[in-house]
DNA sequence: CTAGATGTTAAGGT
DNA sequence: CACCTTAACATCTA
């Protein structure tokens, strides 16, 4: 589920359940999640403190707890927070656990256990040692427009790469190629520089409405391959089926008409 | 039973 | 250096 728009939904999330409350107890009820601190080292950073801002760069989620340290999130391929009450309400795989003052809980989930949890005094340092580059969304179009142009490999590659770009995974990576005609194994390098100009924008312009629409990829627009591709399997341009290849070992799905063609492969 | 699923990272090669 | 491939991580489901 967490790419970028999915991450600025948690953070939204975040925002409106958990902010600003005092954090009575924290558990943590898996130590492989946690990054670099033991968990009850992560568990006392947050432990009487509250969480007052949010910010996200890429993927990745950063709370800050008082004026302490922040609390950094990723969501893995299965993670994601829930605030509840009810212990009927509680997801499958809490990993760690915050009880809040009002008596709701926050939880962080994640079954596949691909995510992690951290602590970090400064977000800004973390992003750097990570070596994520600037973040897909956020970024104003100069600059996302520089952050591509530096590479040269396969479109697909390219947007998925977080050191180029932070925020990209496998589902958007193909939407953005598809709303530009763009084959996803074509090289960067090979782009005119209005392509690339053009693949940035689409880039903005796709990320910018999927998280208007919380994420959610029933109310992204129908001429959308994330939509076509559940419903029909058909690209919703041109109703040709779909195809679908491996790239960097992730499933690719793509127009084949719509979207150029490649050489022999 | 196997393959594959929204994620990253390490290791090795070109 | 920039890029590619493969394998690995953990868990569940089609």
């Amino acid at each position: 589920m967490p790419e970028l728009p999915d991450v600025a939904y948690f953070e939204r999330y975040l925002a409106s359940t958990a902010l600003h409350q005092l954090i009575r107890e924290a558990e943590v009820r898996d130590e492989g999640i946690v990054e670099d601190i033991s968990g009850e080292g992560l568990a006392a950073a947050a432990r009487g403190r509250s969480m007052e801002q949010t910010r996200r760069h890429g993927k990745n989620l950063f709370v800050a707890l008082g004026n302490g340290p922040w609390l950094v999130l990723h969501f893995g391929m299965t993670g994601f927070p829930r605030y509840f009450r009810r212990p009927e309400s509680r997801p499958e795989h809490v990993r760690i656990l915050f009880h809040l003052e009002d008596g709701w809980k926050l939880a962080y989930d994640c079954q596949r256990r691909l995510g992690h949890a951290g602590i970090t005094q400064d977000p800004g340092g973390y992003i750097e040692r990570k070596g994520l580059g600037s973040d897909a969304l956020l970024a104003d179009e100069d600059e996302r427009y520089a952050a591509l142009k530096r590479r040269r490999g396969r479109l697909k590659s390219v947007l998925m790469n977080q050191e180029a770009l932070a925020g990209i995974g496998n589902l958007y990576a193909d939407e953005i190629l598809f709303q530009c005609g763009l084959h996803p194994l074509r090289r960067l390098d090979e782009l005119s520089d209005r392509q690339v100009r053009r693949l940035s924008e689409v880039t903005g312009d796709v990320l910018a409405c999927a998280v208007e629409r919380n994420a959610d990829r029933d109310l992204l627009p129908g001429h959308y391959l994330l939509t076509a591709r559940r419903r029909s399997n058909c690209c919703p341009r041109c109703g040709t089926d779909l195809e679908d290849i491996k790239v960097g070992q992730r499933t690719t799905y793509f127009c084949p008409r719509c979207q150029g063609r490649m050489d022999a492969d």
